[in-house]
DNA sequence: GGTCATGCCAATTGTAATTA
DNA sequence: TAATTACAATTGGCATGACC
């Protein structure tokens, strides 16, 4: 008998568990053996260890597995996990009700055009203060009732910054008041900016607000889709026109550490069921990213018709 | 994997110019 | 004046690519 039975041994009498023969079923040894891969490595060190309940010592004299059993319930299959240092609940933000947080930052920049020439997406102008940067995160790509937006973020030209505001809801009952906050930034005046957003986004949060019996803010507003211009543009040149890559080519940004939007269902959903907010917070990060990218992208394609009127001048010249 | 704006191409339709 | 031709504009179908 070894040192570290004897001392198992001493520790069930101290639970008050009564000694008893190796199980008839085998499934406890099973269990046994799922634990010690839970919680050790290879070399038998303790590989992570996670936030515990006081464990419910089982009644003398009963078999669990035979319970188990009996009940049609499964033995937990131990997951790989993060390790603990990284395990937190913490979320950022001013909670605006319950499950609904606000995040606001602003970003100095040079000053934007008092009026945005938007010819590139065949529309006239729009004014700086009337335009509003918006991108949402939600639980799919499918579409549909089952589909939901669980952020919103925004940016405006607010006081010489870039205001970036960003809603998302913590509890799935809080989406109603986040609809109601998102509609509150709008007004008739306002200029939708997005990428995608008038296949993807925008018909999202329409389906969300007829589900929630609300008035659709976006309804009838004009709405710059970003994607479309910088396809007709750059088609030729570029691998392919997604954000990132209009960002990267055009704004010189590389993002890292960047957590995929389709990583985001999964980062949320996870959050819900009582796991770390840390891929949360990465998604709100990638969010505000899109939103910073989508101020940028839009001052570039304003200076397009400027820069292509130089261009024929000069051919012009050159003749 | 669903949706939708867009681009592309071909077919169709409308209009103006030309000819007998 | 009617028939023919050429060109432009419109329409419809299909493919593509972007969003999470």
């Amino acid at each position: 008998m070894s040192d570290l039975a004897a001392r198992l041994r001493a520790l069930r009498k101290q639970a008050g568990i009564r000694e008893s023969g190796p199980s008839p079923t085998g499934s406890a040894p099973a269990r046994s053996r799922s634990a010690a891969d839970a919680s050790s490595g290879p070399s038998g060190q303790t590989a992570r260890r996670e936030p515990t309940l006081p464990a419910k010592a089982p009644r003398p004299g009963i078999d669990l597995a035979a319970l188990r059993r009996m009940a049609g319930v499964r033995e937990r299959v131990s997951q790989p996990r993060a390790p603990l240092r990284s395990y937190t609940r913490d979320v950022p933000g001013d909670e605006l009700s319950p499950g609904l947080r606000l995040l606001e930052q602003r970003f100095a920049s040079s000053e934007p055009p008092a009026e945005f020439d938007l010819t590139f997406a065949r529309l006239a102008t729009a004014r700086r203060e009337h335009l509003l940067h918006f991108d949402t995160e939600t639980t799919g790509l499918a579409g549909g009732t089952g589909t939901r937006a669980f952020m919103i973020g925004a940016a405006d030209w607010h006081d010489g910054a870039l205001r970036v505001r960003q809603l998302y809801i913590t509890t799935m009952a809080a989406e109603t008041a986040m609809l109601k906050a998102f509609s509150e930034w709008i007004d008739p005046h306002t200029v939708l900016v997005s990428y995608n957003g008038k296949s993807y986004d925008a018909p999202l949060l329409a389906t969300r607000y007829r589900l929630a019996r609300l008035a659709n803010p976006l309804s009838g507003l004009t709405h710059v889709d970003l994607l479309h211009p910088m396809r007709r543009r750059y088609r030729q040149d570029w691998e392919n026109c997604k954000m990132q890559t209009a960002e990267r080519r055009l704004l010189r940004i590389v993002r890292e550490d960047d957590l995929p939007g389709s990583e985001a269902p999964r980062a949320w959903l996870s959050y819900l069921r009582g796991g770390a907010s840390t891929d949360l917070v990465r998604v709100a990060d990638h969010n505000l990213q899109d939103v910073r990218s989508l101020s940028g992208l839009l001052i570039e394609a304003h200076g397009w018709a400027e820069k292509d009127a130089l261009a024929a001048s000069l051919a012009d010249y050159k003749k």
